[in-house]
DNA sequence: AACACGGCCAACCGCCTGAAT
DNA sequence: CATTCAGGCGGTTGGCCGTGT
């Protein structure tokens, strides 16, 4: 025989807890402590069933729960770990103090995957999706002489092109590398060896990639320590007109795309070499900043000013803004993630 | 004011693993 | 060794609430 029923599952109580309910169990654990989740309702008085008991006590009334908004930093980290992880919650959860698998489970689902497929970006692998492709193709092709954007408001990030031999490359290099694969040991979906030696970008140098990582100008980098949330002050001077008071650690939308647009322009990396040894690829390979045009036109949040497309990148800022920085760490992230591998050796 | 709709999230469901018997 | 269950986990649901018409 095994063991006996941990307690009578008749008549127990389902659904909201009440008030009433939620100060018996904080009650009992504060004086008894929590463990044994099999006796607790009975001792505790509580008509219901051990599980719901320890659910309660650790998605709600647990006092090291953080509440409210998700920040910066903290959703920044959870997009980081589900690329590692996958939906490893717990995991996840583990590491971002105060916060439940439940709630970056919730969180998740209800922004952050709607805001990576909105990107273009498979929630799933992380990688640009393939479905899209196409679509981004006819797009990007009157890209140089209309800067219109897609259905999604935004251009595409870089040419189909280029996004599939990033996503096989990064593939390969995923499987590879241990320490990328999911815990759950699927392998990723774009797995196919010998596409690494059929890849065009293979050929490239490792000196060109190092070049090109390093000088794409930045915005709002990860754990930057300027990128500090708005203050009240901060934001009332965001609704003021005179743009010249918004504080040096911001980086303005239309500097940070002319900075890198000029950087595509400038003759220190070769882009025109690549082109030109490269039957595969354009000159479109290499635009990757009009989709920053359209960024919040429409948003009142105090992070962002209503006319000419003035947006300002910071640490908590508003979604569009989250959107441009994911997007530029993205980019820099697959080419460090194409330079880390050891393909070119 | 009434209704419809969609987003959010607390709570439940079902499965898996390891421990107890 | 086989059986049974507690605990833990991820997926899903249903009700509440805000917003739009």
């Amino acid at each position: 025989m095994g063991r006996s029923p941990c307690c009578e599952k008749n008549g127990l109580k389902k659904g909201p807890w009440t008030a009433e309910e939620d100060q018996k169990l904080v009650d009992y654990i504060q004086k008894n402590g929590y463990g044994n989740w099999r006796t607790l309702p009975k001792n505790a008085g509580l008509q219901r069933c051990g599980k719901s008991c320890r659910l309660r006590w650790a998605n709600y009334l647990r006092p090291d729960i953080k509440r409210g908004r998700f920040s910066f930093e903290e959703e920044e980290t959870i997009i980081q770990l589900h690329s590692v992880l996958g939906n490893k919650w717990s995991a996840i959860a583990a590491r971002l103090p105060g916060r439940t698998d439940n709630e970056i489970k919730n969180y998740w689902n209800t922004h952050i995957r709607k805001r990576l497929l909105r990107m273009g970006i498979d929630p799933v692998t992380h990688n640009p999706r393939l479905d899209l492709l196409d679509i981004s193709s006819i797009l990007s092709s009157s890209f140089h002489s209309s800067p219109h954007t897609n259905m999604f408001g935004v251009q595409p990030l870089v040419s189909p092109e280029l996004l599939r031999l990033a996503a096989s490359l990064l593939s390969s290099h995923h499987t590879q590398n241990p320490n990328l694969v999911h815990q759950n040991g699927q392998g990723n979906q774009f797995e196919n060896p010998h596409q690494v030696q059929e890849n065009p970008l293979l050929q490239f140098q490792n000196q060109d990639l190092q070049t090109l990582i390093q000088e794409i100008p930045s915005c709002a980098p990860l754990n930057n320590p300027n990128c500090v949330p708005f203050t009240s002050d901060q934001s009332a001077q965001l609704m003021e007109p005179n743009v010249d008071q918004v504080p040096s650690s911001l980086c303005h939308v239309n500097d940070w795309q002319n900075n890198l647009e000029n950087f595509l322009a400038n003759d220190n990396y070769d882009f025109q070499h690549i082109i030109d040894t490269q039957s595969n690829l354009t000159s479109n390979d290499f635009n990757f900043t009009s989709h920053l045009s359209n960024i919040s036109t429409t948003s009142s949040s105090p992070a962002s000013l209503n006319s000419n497309s003035t947006s300002y990148i910071n640490g908590n800022s508003t979604e569009d803004d989250r959107e441009i920085s994911y997007c530029s760490n993205l980019f820099k992230y697959e080419y460090q993630e194409i330079l880390d591998s050891n393909v070119f050796m």
